[in-house]
DNA sequence: CTCGCGAATATGTCTATACATATTGAACCG
DNA sequence: CGGTTCAATATGTATAGACATATTCGCGAG
């Protein structure tokens, strides 16, 4: 009935842990022998569940060594909405995050979006503007959802970027990116230092751990200063 | 000093032959035993590049039958920047070419950009408007290489949009996509029935096919009616 | 204490073989 | 002639064994 074959299973069974962060980024994979010995196989049927786990970029292998869960990459192999820290200091220029409110709340009932983004719990709602140079670079709007990531209750947010913080503390995600364009309203433009009405580059990003909503982020770039750049080729 | 394993040779000239053009999709890839005794080497090293192939998409396998190279898929797997027509009969309204010149001309030689994308031939030049339900819905200019698509000289564009033709006729390309935002000028704010200085959504694409350019293209959508969307997750 | 060397070990590659399974094409029968 | 059955075939999965190679650990020499 079932007929998911043995390698399959092993994969399925490795990348669900490492998804759902029951093993962190880090954490040692069991050798080959061990998972011979659990699933009662061949050292090939365990070779290529793990062959293909690292292929997929999950794991990392190391002679004598062993596995080790990967962490996730920047920069999503594919389309560069980065860590916009990395992105500043990388060019040379000065990188600034200025929070410019912070509070924890429960989601508004009537926002069926901010709801399924909180579950059980509450939420963390930021704005902040990066700072490049000096110079205004990026409005950004952000829930954080408390049931899945508590530790954002105590983080501190001017210290470390949000979307640095979640980075280094929520490991491998899914993530739907929605990008259009829009004119600066006053509030805006003022933040910004643009003229109201000048077209910015909108990019909405939601993720996800084990289908879990994480976080919520709306982040508005001047257009003409910004390019998002998305490249697919041959991979490796 | 190679220190190539023998089933990533394997797939890799497969590879190539494919992302070349040489084997066009639905081609017959040789079955597992041609290809051992072509190398000289097990079936189990042969299934393991042919697997890879599979995983990566390049190939279709069937039993019985034998292994054929894919066609590609429209959506890029990743960022969702479409055949604009599938798009918007996707969603269930009307949709229109209205090809708004079009010529064949030579690469001006100030320009790096084109001479690079030209190559040793000449350029297809064209300009388009897409239109959704009988609205202006995407201003496009694009280039296409003659050098590296030759049927390009005599495809009637009117008929069939660029970007539709170009699909069904290069097959597999590398892509890179630069989005920005930018306010309208005068004369696209006319085609595009808007505002001066509205904001737009700019998609600047350019693919290769086997390292050799192919065709860039500009495109201008109504910021606040579309969305770029990209999604990034557990594949498969 | 440090450096270098060798042994231990986990992964990487490959072979030869076996049986399972989906699909096709052809033979066969009503 | 249409439909069913059946065997041939190519891929899918799995095994046990072998040797290669990178890396780490510990030991011993300086």
């Amino acid at each position: 009935m079932t007929a998911v074959p043995l390698h399959q299973r092993i994969r399925d069974e490795i990348e669900g842990l490492i998804r759902s962060g029951a093993w962190a980024p880090g954490h040692r994979v069991p050798f080959e022998s061990e998972l011979m010995a659990r699933y009662g196989c061949s050292r090939m049927t365990v070779n290529k569940a793990m062959s293909a786990l690292a292929d997929a970029g999950l794991i990392v292998r190391r002679r004598r060594a062993g596995s080790f869960v990967a962490r996730p990459r920047v920069h999503s192999t594919v389309l560069d909405i980065p860590d916009i820290q990395a992105e500043i200091t990388a060019r040379g220029e000065t990188y600034a995050f200025v929070l410019l409110a912070a509070e924890r709340r429960a989601a508004d009932p009537d926002d069926g979006d901010e709801t399924e983004l909180a579950g059980e719990g509450d939420l963390v709602v930021l704005r902040g503007l990066h700072v490049a140079g000096g110079r205004p670079f990026a409005l950004e709007d952000r829930l954080i959802s408390l049931a899945a990531v508590p530790e954002a209750a105590a983080a501190d947010f001017a210290a470390e970027p949000p979307g640095a913080w979640l980075l280094n503390h929520v490991p491998w995600t899914e993530a739907e990116s929605r990008i259009s364009a829009v004119g600066a309203e006053a509030a805006v433009a003022e933040l910004l230092a643009l003229d109201v009405g000048t077209a910015l580059l909108a990019v909405e990003r939601r993720t996800w751990r084990a289908g879990e909503p994480v976080t919520r982020v709306r982040q508005l770039f001047p257009g003409e200063a910004y390019d998002l750049v998305a490249r697919f080729g041959p991979a490796r």
